[in-house]
DNA sequence: CTGAATCCTGGGCGATACTG
DNA sequence: CAGTATCGCCCAGGATTCAG
Protein backbone atom coordinates (compact mmCIF):
# COMPACT_ATOMS: atom_id res chain seq x y z
CA UNK A 1 0.00 0.00 0.00
CA UNK A 2 1.09 3.50 -0.81
CA UNK A 3 0.47 5.22 2.13
CA UNK A 4 0.61 4.55 6.19
CA UNK A 5 -1.50 4.48 9.28
CA UNK A 6 -1.12 7.36 11.55
CA UNK A 7 0.04 5.00 13.80
CA UNK A 8 2.99 3.56 11.16
CA UNK A 9 3.97 7.21 10.48
CA UNK A 10 3.86 7.88 13.99
CA UNK A 11 6.04 5.23 14.90
CA UNK A 12 8.47 5.64 12.34
CA UNK A 13 8.98 8.94 13.75
CA UNK A 14 9.19 7.48 17.21
CA UNK A 15 12.11 5.43 15.66
CA UNK A 16 14.20 8.26 14.08
CA UNK A 17 13.02 10.82 16.85
CA UNK A 18 14.65 7.78 19.79
CA UNK A 19 17.69 7.86 17.75
CA UNK A 20 18.41 11.35 17.46
CA UNK A 21 17.41 11.58 21.43
CA UNK A 22 19.76 9.16 22.37
CA UNK A 23 22.66 10.85 20.51
CA UNK A 24 21.75 13.93 22.13
CA UNK A 25 24.54 14.03 25.29
CA UNK A 26 22.03 16.34 27.55
CA UNK A 27 19.15 13.15 27.20
CA UNK A 28 22.13 10.96 27.63
CA UNK A 29 22.65 12.65 30.95
CA UNK A 30 19.56 13.37 31.62
CA UNK A 31 18.56 9.17 31.78
CA UNK A 32 21.49 8.62 34.23
CA UNK A 33 19.98 11.20 36.44
CA UNK A 34 16.35 9.43 36.05
CA UNK A 35 17.50 6.75 37.56
CA UNK A 36 15.91 6.49 40.90
CA UNK A 37 19.25 5.00 42.74
CA UNK A 38 22.03 6.91 40.57
CA UNK A 39 21.50 10.18 42.54
CA UNK A 40 21.20 8.14 46.14
CA UNK A 41 23.95 6.72 45.37
CA UNK A 42 26.39 9.85 44.45
CA UNK A 43 24.75 11.65 46.90
CA UNK A 44 26.33 8.48 49.27
CA UNK A 45 29.12 8.90 47.98
CA UNK A 46 29.86 12.44 48.17
CA UNK A 47 30.53 12.09 51.69
CA UNK A 48 33.51 10.03 51.19
CA UNK A 49 34.43 6.13 49.92
CA UNK A 50 32.18 3.61 50.67
CA UNK A 51 32.07 -0.57 50.74
CA UNK A 52 29.10 -2.37 49.02
CA UNK A 53 27.61 -3.25 52.16
CA UNK A 54 27.80 -0.06 53.66
CA UNK A 55 25.86 1.98 50.79
CA UNK A 56 23.19 -1.30 50.97
CA UNK A 57 22.74 0.00 54.21
CA UNK A 58 23.07 3.70 53.56
CA UNK A 59 20.38 3.09 50.71
CA UNK A 60 17.68 1.36 52.91
CA UNK A 61 15.29 -0.66 50.31
CA UNK A 62 17.48 -1.28 47.49
CA UNK A 63 17.66 -4.67 46.67
CA UNK A 64 21.64 -5.99 45.77
CA UNK A 65 20.62 -6.59 41.73
CA UNK A 66 19.79 -2.90 41.43
CA UNK A 67 22.93 -1.63 43.75
CA UNK A 68 25.15 -3.62 41.68
CA UNK A 69 23.56 -2.76 38.23
CA UNK A 70 23.81 0.94 38.87
CA UNK A 71 27.18 0.52 40.09
CA UNK A 72 28.38 -0.87 37.59
CA UNK A 73 26.64 1.62 35.21
CA UNK A 74 28.15 4.31 36.91
CA UNK A 75 31.93 2.78 36.86
CA UNK A 76 31.25 2.27 33.31
CA UNK A 77 30.76 6.16 32.65
CA UNK A 78 33.79 6.69 34.72
CA UNK A 79 31.80 8.48 37.46
CA UNK A 80 33.03 6.22 40.35
CA UNK A 81 35.60 4.00 40.79
CA UNK A 82 36.02 0.34 42.28
CA UNK A 83 39.01 -1.09 44.01
CA UNK A 84 38.96 -4.14 45.12
CA UNK A 85 41.08 -5.36 48.25
CA UNK A 86 41.96 -9.44 47.83
CA UNK A 87 41.24 -10.17 51.54
CA UNK A 88 39.36 -12.70 53.35
CA UNK A 89 36.86 -11.86 53.17
CA UNK A 90 36.84 -9.91 50.19
CA UNK A 91 36.49 -5.99 50.78
CA UNK A 92 35.37 -3.62 48.00
CA UNK A 93 35.11 0.29 48.23
CA UNK A 94 33.57 2.43 46.06
CA UNK A 95 34.76 6.36 45.84
CA UNK A 96 33.54 8.94 43.60
CA UNK A 97 36.17 9.99 40.47
CA UNK A 98 36.72 13.59 39.79
CA UNK A 99 34.48 13.48 36.91
CA UNK A 100 31.73 11.99 39.71
CA UNK A 101 32.34 14.72 42.04
CA UNK A 102 31.64 17.62 39.55
CA UNK A 103 28.28 15.82 38.49
CA UNK A 104 27.63 16.09 42.29
CA UNK A 105 27.85 19.44 41.52
CA UNK A 106 25.27 19.39 39.67
CA UNK A 107 22.71 17.27 41.81
CA UNK A 108 23.77 19.81 44.44
CA UNK A 109 22.34 22.77 42.00
CA UNK A 110 19.56 20.70 41.52
CA UNK A 111 19.11 20.13 45.06
CA UNK A 112 19.69 24.31 45.56
CA UNK A 113 16.39 25.00 43.17
CA UNK A 114 14.57 22.11 44.60
CA UNK A 115 14.66 23.63 48.46
CA UNK A 116 14.30 27.20 47.10
CA UNK A 117 11.07 26.34 44.90
CA UNK A 118 9.61 23.46 46.44
CA UNK A 119 7.21 25.75 47.76
CA UNK A 120 6.13 27.35 44.77
CA UNK A 121 5.25 23.77 43.31
CA UNK A 122 3.46 22.80 46.25
CA UNK A 123 0.68 25.73 45.82
CA UNK A 124 0.54 25.15 42.41
CA UNK A 125 -0.56 21.59 43.02
CA UNK A 126 -2.91 23.21 46.33
CA UNK A 127 -4.45 25.56 43.86
CA UNK A 128 -4.83 23.28 40.87
CA UNK A 129 -6.41 20.19 42.98
CA UNK A 130 -8.56 22.95 44.49
CA UNK A 131 -9.99 24.08 41.49
CA UNK A 132 -10.51 20.69 40.48
CA UNK A 133 -12.50 19.98 43.62
CA UNK A 134 -15.09 22.94 42.60
CA UNK A 135 -15.96 21.68 38.74
CA UNK B 1 8.42 -17.19 63.46
CA UNK B 2 10.09 -14.44 65.21
CA UNK B 3 12.78 -13.02 62.84
CA UNK B 4 12.07 -11.84 59.19
CA UNK B 5 13.40 -12.74 56.16
CA UNK B 6 16.23 -10.71 54.44
CA UNK B 7 13.54 -10.02 52.32
CA UNK B 8 10.91 -8.78 54.47
CA UNK B 9 13.28 -6.61 56.41
CA UNK B 10 14.38 -5.11 53.20
CA UNK B 11 10.64 -4.29 52.70
CA UNK B 12 9.71 -3.17 55.76
CA UNK B 13 13.48 -0.36 55.20
CA UNK B 14 11.89 -0.09 51.95
CA UNK B 15 8.39 1.36 52.89
CA UNK B 16 9.72 3.63 55.60
CA UNK B 17 12.73 4.93 53.03
CA UNK B 18 10.11 5.50 50.22
CA UNK B 19 8.21 7.85 52.46
CA UNK B 20 11.46 9.64 53.21
CA UNK B 21 12.44 9.93 49.71
CA UNK B 22 9.36 11.21 48.64
CA UNK B 23 9.44 13.90 51.59
CA UNK B 24 12.40 14.97 49.97
CA UNK B 25 12.63 17.52 47.58
CA UNK B 26 15.22 17.04 45.56
CA UNK B 27 13.98 13.67 45.00
CA UNK B 28 10.64 14.85 43.76
CA UNK B 29 12.01 17.00 41.10
CA UNK B 30 14.07 14.18 40.28
CA UNK B 31 11.26 12.33 39.89
CA UNK B 32 9.45 14.94 37.38
CA UNK B 33 13.01 15.24 35.29
CA UNK B 34 12.60 11.72 35.35
CA UNK B 35 10.20 11.35 32.92
CA UNK B 36 11.48 11.26 29.34
CA UNK B 37 8.84 13.31 28.05
CA UNK B 38 8.89 16.42 30.82
CA UNK B 39 12.07 17.64 29.51
CA UNK B 40 11.44 17.52 25.77
CA UNK B 41 8.19 19.56 26.60
CA UNK B 42 9.68 22.31 28.59
CA UNK B 43 12.76 22.42 26.03
CA UNK B 44 10.55 22.87 23.35
CA UNK B 45 8.04 25.56 25.44
CA UNK B 46 11.45 27.23 26.14
CA UNK B 47 11.32 28.85 22.60
CA UNK B 48 7.94 30.25 23.22
CA UNK B 49 4.00 29.30 23.51
CA UNK B 50 2.66 26.54 21.56
CA UNK B 51 -0.59 24.82 20.59
CA UNK B 52 -1.40 21.17 21.46
CA UNK B 53 -1.05 20.34 18.01
CA UNK B 54 2.49 22.12 17.33
CA UNK B 55 3.76 20.13 20.34
CA UNK B 56 2.55 16.66 19.44
CA UNK B 57 4.66 17.43 16.06
CA UNK B 58 7.93 18.80 17.04
CA UNK B 59 7.64 15.93 19.83
CA UNK B 60 7.60 13.42 17.26
CA UNK B 61 6.92 10.00 18.25
CA UNK B 62 4.65 10.82 21.52
CA UNK B 63 1.19 9.11 21.96
CA UNK B 64 -1.52 11.72 22.46
CA UNK B 65 -2.35 10.19 25.43
CA UNK B 66 1.79 10.72 27.02
CA UNK B 67 1.52 14.33 25.52
CA UNK B 68 -2.03 15.39 27.98
CA UNK B 69 -0.49 13.34 30.72
CA UNK B 70 2.69 15.26 30.60
CA UNK B 71 1.07 18.27 29.91
CA UNK B 72 -1.42 17.98 32.65
CA UNK B 73 1.35 17.06 35.10
CA UNK B 74 3.41 19.98 34.53
CA UNK B 75 0.38 22.46 34.87
CA UNK B 76 -0.62 21.19 37.96
CA UNK B 77 3.08 21.76 39.30
CA UNK B 78 2.63 25.17 38.02
CA UNK B 79 5.29 24.56 35.48
CA UNK B 80 2.99 25.74 32.43
CA UNK B 81 0.26 27.12 32.20
CA UNK B 82 -2.61 26.49 29.96
CA UNK B 83 -5.05 28.77 28.05
CA UNK B 84 -8.27 27.77 26.42
CA UNK B 85 -9.88 30.41 23.59
CA UNK B 86 -13.09 28.84 23.11
CA UNK B 87 -13.32 29.99 19.28
CA UNK B 88 -14.44 27.17 16.34
CA UNK B 89 -12.42 24.63 16.42
CA UNK B 90 -11.22 25.31 20.12
CA UNK B 91 -7.52 26.82 20.62
CA UNK B 92 -5.38 25.22 23.41
CA UNK B 93 -1.74 27.30 24.28
CA UNK B 94 0.70 26.11 26.76
CA UNK B 95 3.53 28.33 28.09
CA UNK B 96 6.22 28.22 30.52
CA UNK B 97 5.27 30.48 34.04
CA UNK B 98 8.12 32.07 35.38
CA UNK B 99 8.71 28.94 37.94
CA UNK B 100 8.59 26.97 34.72
CA UNK B 101 11.51 29.26 33.02
CA UNK B 102 13.79 29.25 36.13
CA UNK B 103 13.41 25.09 35.75
CA UNK B 104 14.42 25.56 31.73
CA UNK B 105 17.54 27.28 33.18
CA UNK B 106 18.33 24.34 35.39
CA UNK B 107 18.01 21.91 32.00
CA UNK B 108 20.64 24.09 30.46
CA UNK B 109 22.94 23.92 33.45
CA UNK B 110 22.91 20.29 32.40
CA UNK B 111 22.87 20.19 29.02
CA UNK B 112 25.90 22.56 29.87
CA UNK B 113 27.84 20.07 31.89
CA UNK B 114 26.23 17.24 29.03
CA UNK B 115 28.04 18.86 26.32
CA UNK B 116 31.08 19.79 28.34
CA UNK B 117 32.05 16.24 29.91
CA UNK B 118 29.87 13.68 27.78
CA UNK B 119 33.89 12.98 25.80
CA UNK B 120 35.05 12.12 28.53
CA UNK B 121 32.37 10.07 30.10
CA UNK B 122 32.35 7.99 26.34
CA UNK B 123 36.58 7.11 26.72
CA UNK B 124 35.59 5.82 29.94
CA UNK B 125 32.96 3.60 28.24
CA UNK B 126 35.43 2.69 25.82
CA UNK B 127 38.11 1.49 28.39
CA UNK B 128 35.90 0.16 29.91
CA UNK B 129 34.49 -2.35 27.59
CA UNK B 130 38.07 -2.77 26.27
CA UNK B 131 38.70 -4.24 29.50
CA UNK B 132 35.51 -6.48 29.84
CA UNK B 133 36.90 -7.87 26.47
CA UNK B 134 40.35 -9.12 27.84
CA UNK B 135 38.94 -10.73 30.38
C1' DC C 1 31.34 -10.16 51.92
C1' DT C 2 30.28 -9.20 47.21
C1' DG C 3 28.07 -10.16 43.84
C1' DA C 4 25.80 -13.39 39.57
C1' DA C 5 21.79 -16.02 37.71
C1' DT C 6 17.10 -16.97 37.51
C1' DC C 7 12.24 -16.47 37.75
C1' DC C 8 8.17 -13.57 38.00
C1' DT C 9 4.92 -9.78 38.51
C1' DG C 10 2.94 -4.84 38.12
C1' DG C 11 2.06 -1.08 35.87
C1' DG C 12 3.83 2.24 32.58
C1' DC C 13 3.40 3.22 28.03
C1' DG C 14 1.91 2.84 23.31
C1' DA C 15 -1.90 1.93 19.92
C1' DT C 16 -6.51 2.56 18.75
C1' DA C 17 -11.09 4.29 18.62
C1' DC C 18 -14.32 7.61 20.06
C1' DT C 19 -16.35 12.53 21.89
C1' DG C 20 -17.35 17.70 22.27
C1' DC D 1 -8.59 20.61 17.29
C1' DA D 2 -7.89 18.78 21.70
C1' DG D 3 -8.31 15.59 24.13
C1' DT D 4 -10.63 10.90 26.84
C1' DA D 5 -11.32 5.86 27.39
C1' DT D 6 -9.86 1.28 26.93
C1' DC D 7 -6.99 -2.71 26.02
C1' DG D 8 -2.85 -5.24 25.90
C1' DC D 9 2.12 -5.81 25.74
C1' DC D 10 6.46 -5.64 27.56
C1' DC D 11 10.26 -5.31 30.51
C1' DA D 12 12.27 -2.81 34.59
C1' DG D 13 12.99 -4.11 38.80
C1' DG D 14 12.11 -7.03 43.16
C1' DA D 15 12.56 -11.67 45.46
C1' DT D 16 15.26 -15.51 45.83
C1' DT D 17 19.07 -18.53 45.54
C1' DC D 18 23.75 -19.78 44.77
C1' DA D 19 28.87 -19.01 43.97
C1' DG D 20 33.82 -17.19 44.55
Amino acid sequence: MATMTAGQRREKARVEYDAFIRACPTNQLLDRLSDKWVSLVVAALSGGPMRYSDLSRKIAGVSPKMLTQTLRALERDGILSRTVTPSVPVRVDYELTELGASLACLLTAVKTWAETHIEEVHEARERYDAEADVS
